[in-house]
DNA sequence: TGCTCTTAAAGTCATTTTGACTGTAAGATA
DNA sequence: TATCTTACAGTCAAAATGACTTTAAGAGCA
């Protein structure tokens, strides 16, 4: 940047750019437990045909990168992140082995969090399929490295951030709240202690109304406090919420 | 990255890559206190022509993120990094205002450490000149928010790794160590719970060996457990490490 | 109606962590 | 020897945390 590159001569032998994105969503596993699941497309191409990998492609020299992240999100899933956010750039020369060095690709990868109602509708075929986070196969590229690194973020995040909210609806019981905690922190929480912690923060409000038709005492609906980041990004807010608007379509 | 472009007849439209890095170190001003500094370059070029600016270029086709930011790093102040971590990528489309869409450019910034003994030896010249962090002139590009983000993920890492080694020697007094926690974070921290902290956390080794020559009672010489990595990176741990020592050219 | 089952929600308690502060030790200097 | 400065150790109360107990409020059923 520096540099920006008109007028030099040559077209110079340069790395493309791709986004790529890790989607992730909870679902309900057979055991009616909820478990954090991604979404991943199936290669039919070259290197690495047949495995399976994280959706993405090549950077459009008109699009931003959050848009770009968010299109290849509905491309494949047809749905629209809740939450979205830039990971990490991948840029190994080792990472296509194989592969010729005028093909190299440096992959800027975002994270995303999809709602579970919206994903258990989301399209799926022979080539698009969700994994559980925890039995992934053998992906292709460094996409095996990517979705740990992007686990990781997303464990850490949720400590000390709202995130758990781009999983729920608008209105949920601290029991609903304390499940999306323990299915991607992968342990159980003590409700007591869950709720004193959420009610401390104060990123989560009491709407007065109760979860009707349960089997027994009717929980407190909640909402989250709308003047609150979702996350705490720093100085960078404004890029990354605009980001998320421009991929939303609403 | 899931469609690699060989075989792609056209040469197509695609954003350039460039890499660029906030080189912070902590330097003595005045008044004799620590303060954080970053190196900056003055552009001699036609966008921003005349303002200062993150120092960066292309990313070279055989080389990877990593390296690169260490090579303009080495460029610039003539300095190895003492610690390299990817930053960001920015890629807004607005970023270059005037330019053409063709000449859009992608940042990868990297954030580096460099020690404060090296840094005062580091070149200095009309076009290339430290800045105290606090005290920014409006830079080129989105360089000002750029450097505000990496200040912010300075000082969030600070509390919970060893980053503060990045800036002392080999061995040094918690005196010491305090003042470098004091200068990035930007207020006081109490000694004794500035001890605990330290002692508790366990990164931190006394030698047995004392400071001589000060005017008052000699203090412990403390080193970092070199066993302890000095920052969680989680699963990108190899691939850091690894970047680093390519800087590094010992 | 009264009993039981289940989960919500509030409260208890001991331990750990944190921030503010005090006291003592060990050198240099006058 | 007295004094100044900083190293380093110790105290104490408030706050946070983890494990646990108690009570409240519904549904379902005899």
């Amino acid at each position: 940047m520096a540099s920006s590159s008109n007028g030099a001569s040559a077209p110079a032998l340069a790395p493309a750019i791709a986004v790529s994105t890790v989607i992730f969503t909870l679902r309900t596993c057979e055991t009616g437990e909820m478990k954090l699941a991604l979404a991943l497309v199936k290669r039919i191409r070259k290197p690495f045909d047949g495995l399976w990998a994280l959706p993405g492609g090549p950077l459009n020299i008109f699009e931003d990168l959050p848009t770009a992240a968010a299109r290849n999100l509905f491309e494949t899933t047809a749905l629209q992140p809740r939450y979205l956010e830039q990971l990490y750039a991948f840029g190994n020369l080792d990472r296509s082995p194989g592969s010729h060095i005028e093909d190299r690709v440096v992959s800027i990868v975002y994270w995303a969090l999809v709602g579970s109602e919206e994903a258990a509708e989301a399209i799926e075929s022979e080539n698009v399929s969700w994994f559980w986070a925890d039995e992934l196969p053998t992906l292709a590229f460094d996409h095996n490295l990517i979705v740990e690194y992007a686990l990781w973020r997303l464990r850490n995040k949720l400590e000390y951030s709202r995130l758990a909210h781009g999983f729920l609806g608008e209105r949920f019981t601290l029991a609903q709240l304390r499940e999306v905690y323990e299915a991607v922190l992968g342990r159980e929480l003590d409700p007591g202690n869950f709720r004193r912690m959420v009610e401390s923060n104060g990123a989560v409000v009491a709407t007065g109304e109760r979860l009707e038709g349960t089997k027994h005492r009717p929980p407190q609906l909640y909402r989250y406090d709308e003047s609150i980041e979702l996350a705490d990004h720093g100085p960078l807010v404004f890029q990354l919420s605009n980001a998320t608007q421009t991929g939303e379509k609403k």
